[in-house]
RNA sequence: CGAGGUGUAGCGCAGUUGGUAGCGCGCCUGCUUUGGGAGCAGGAUGUCGGGAGUUCGAGUCUCUUCACCUCGACCA
């Protein structure tokens, strides 16, 4: 292909919206265009490289036995009210209606429909099981796109869901995807971690994470390098500690602080450590308050709370509410003497502290000396905080460290939540009618794209990894008006191409600074320049991310290229 | 949804108390140059996001609306 015909619109110049590296990146080496927020064009370099991630993560299905199909984009309400996801997505499905008035949306996620189009053609135990796949435009009018294609409105994912008789069997086919997913990232030169994760909207079981690790990945991650394990923030267990020291329960005191309301303020004005201190916080729960206690220094975790009580709707309770309940103002909150119908949850940790200061439920004043059981009896007694780093591994009880990461797979076992829902069942050998376990499983292809360039590039653009890359290498005359030069140019661009390699041959009549520059940006892996010595058959074999550079003759830096790219496989 | 910010040429931006719309890069023509975003000369390109208002006159002031970005909240 020549860079002279190429529709690759390079830019020299930061894109102004561009917040992180590889968005910025895939603007300014034309790999993609803005065309709503949220919503992008792949350009042809850009779609080059998609694709590659796509058929990574095609052949890897394949591989694992798994049968590609395609599903409408479009579906009608009915497919997600069986299940209850017409509502509960809320405003995060697009919705649309026909010229009748008929409601449909942009799928956001697809297990009502392969649940239905398997529950009305599967009927026998002989047929389990399987696993459907397709590589598909989703939908998701997310409150606040960012970060490019890494969370976009319109994105593609491949999803696949699997179908068998028993658990046994869901957990054959789950190791599939997972060994099938492990060799996708790879073949992606990703460095990745896999992480337990919260089920959350999908329902089911268990589900793990592929996360990139990135400064810029939206997800939080603790992981224990002593012992292997790793957990999304959101999911990582945290383990009660023992109490510092013993002490005797002493009184109870009420202790006037006068606008005193947050924990910097207590701490500066008791002159104690925050971790002396139990923070409570009202939450408002389908329209119930709940009042949960953690210590001073620690954080609520709102999805192990969602969790606890399989919540809808979850949210901070308002100024009102608080001020109800507790008769005071709002930052005066604490679990002793609640007015109305409050359900008080404590998180392990309180369990174990002695003497702690809370609030009083009355505006100015805190209580000193509280103490678990003697003064408050929670409703339940719940790990109920978010893990920090430093905290103990609930598996090997060493300190974990927390880093970030970008989620670019997720893994599910859903069981029987959707075939229930929308009556998928088969009859087992002994004629038993039984619901088909499910397992769902997805990758964000454009994120994974994004995700390759976050851990590939340098100072002057991408830096491909082979199997990844628009064009594997890009043949550089320095200077088209020289006769030999452009000739021995074009014979070694037709020699690769003839070969087998995806090749540019940058025939435009630039300088020669100009097209390194632009060659480097779009971060083609190999690069030939032919320059001065063409006339003794020399030339120069550079790679992008090494730095590499061998003066050689043609044919050796044609078999060095071809080399590389059959060992590709 | 809350707070803040930005919309002026393809990209990045300037535009003073209201008075003929600018700069850099890119683009086109010519000459020169040819190993890391060259030089000279000439040239093209604008609903100043949209609408309404104030004014003799609005990129600039007022109102309104749309879009986009950031932080927060929320979230498969």
């Amino acid at each position: 292909m020549r860079v002279s015909k190429l529709f690759m619109p390079t830019q020299r110049e930061i894109p102004s919206d561009a917040e992180i590296v590889s968005h910025q990146l895939m603007l300014r080496a034309g790999l993609m265009k803005k065309i709503a927020s949220g919503i992008y064009s792949f350009l042809p370099m850009g779609y080059r490289a998609y694709r590659k991630v796509e058929n990574i993560v095609r052949e890897e299905m394949d591989r694992a036995g798994a049968q590609e199909l395609i599903m409408p984009a479009i579906l009608p309400a009915e497919v997600y009210m069986a299940s209850g996801r017409w509502d509960k997505f809320g405003q995060e499905m697009f919705r649309l209606q026909d010229r009748g008035g008929r409601q449909f949306c942009l799928g956001p996620t697809h297990e009502e429909p392969f649940t239905e189009a398997v529950r009305d053609n599967i009927k026998s135990y002989r047929q389990l099981p399987f696993t459907l796949y397709q590589i598909q435009h989703k939908y998701r009018d997310e409150k606040r796109p960012r970060f490019g294609v890494m969370r976009a409105r319109e994105f593609v994912m491949k999803d696949a869901y699997s179908f068998d008789a028993d658990e046994a069997g869901l957990d054959i086919s789950y190791k599939a995807m997972y060994e099938a997913y492990c060799r996708i990232f790879d073949r992606c030169g990703l460095d990745y971690i896999l992480v337990d994760a919260d089920s959350g909207a999908m329902g089911g079981s268990g589900s793990q994470e592929f996360m990139v690790k990135s400064l810029v990945g939206e997800d939080a991650i603790a992981y224990c390098s002593s012992c292997g394990y790793a957990a999304n923030e959101e999911k990582a267990v945290c383990i009660a500690s023992e109490p510092a020291v013993p002490a005797a329960l002493q009184e109870i005191e009420k202790i006037h602080t006068p606008h005193v309301k947050t924990i910097e303020e207590l701490m500066a004005f008791m002159k104690a450590s925050p971790k002396e201190f139990v923070k409570t916080i009202l939450y408002s729960i389908d329209g119930k308050i709940v009042a949960v206690m953690v210590r001073g220094d620690r954080e609520i975790n709102e999805t192990k709370l969602s969790n606890l009580f399989d919540a809808n709707d979850l949210a901070l309770a308002s100024f009102a509410d608080v001020e109800r309940v507790t008769g005071a103002a709002v930052g005066f909150a604490g679990p002793v003497a609640f007015k109305g119908d409050v359900e008080l949850i404590a998180d392990q940790e309180v369990a174990v502290m002695v003497n702690f200061i809370v609030g009083a439920n009355e505006t100015d004043y805190h209580l000193k000396n509280v103490n678990f059981i003697r003064d408050f009896k929670p409703a339940r007694v719940v790990d109920i905080r978010t893990i920090e780093a430093g905290d103990p591994c609930p598996v090997c009880g060493l300190p974990v460290e927390t880093c970030r990461g970008i989620e670019v797979g997720h893994i599910f076992k859903l069981g029987t939540k959707y075939s229930d829902a929308l009556n998928c069942k088969f009859l087992d050998q002994a004629g038993q009618e039984k619901s088909m376990i499910m397992g769902c499983y997805g990758i964000g292809v454009g994120r994974t794209l994004a995700a390759i360039i976050e851990q590939h590039y340098d100072a002057n653009g991408i830096v491909w990894p082979l199997a990844t890359a628009p064009y594997q290498a890009i043949v550089v005359p320095t200077n088209t008006g020289d006769e030999t030069i452009s000739a021995v140019g074009e014979d070694i661009h037709s020699r690769l191409e003839k070969a087998g390699v995806e090749v540019l041959l940058d025939d435009r009549p630039e300088r020669p600074g100009v097209k390194f520059k632009d060659a480097d940006l779009i971060g083609i892996p190999l690069r030939v320049t032919v320059g001065r010595k063409a006339v003794e058959g020399i030339v120069e074999y550079k790679e992008r991310a090494t730095g590499v550079v061998i003066e050689m003759t043609v044919e050796e830096a044609v078999a060095k290229i071809v080399g590389q790219v059959k060992a590709l496989g």
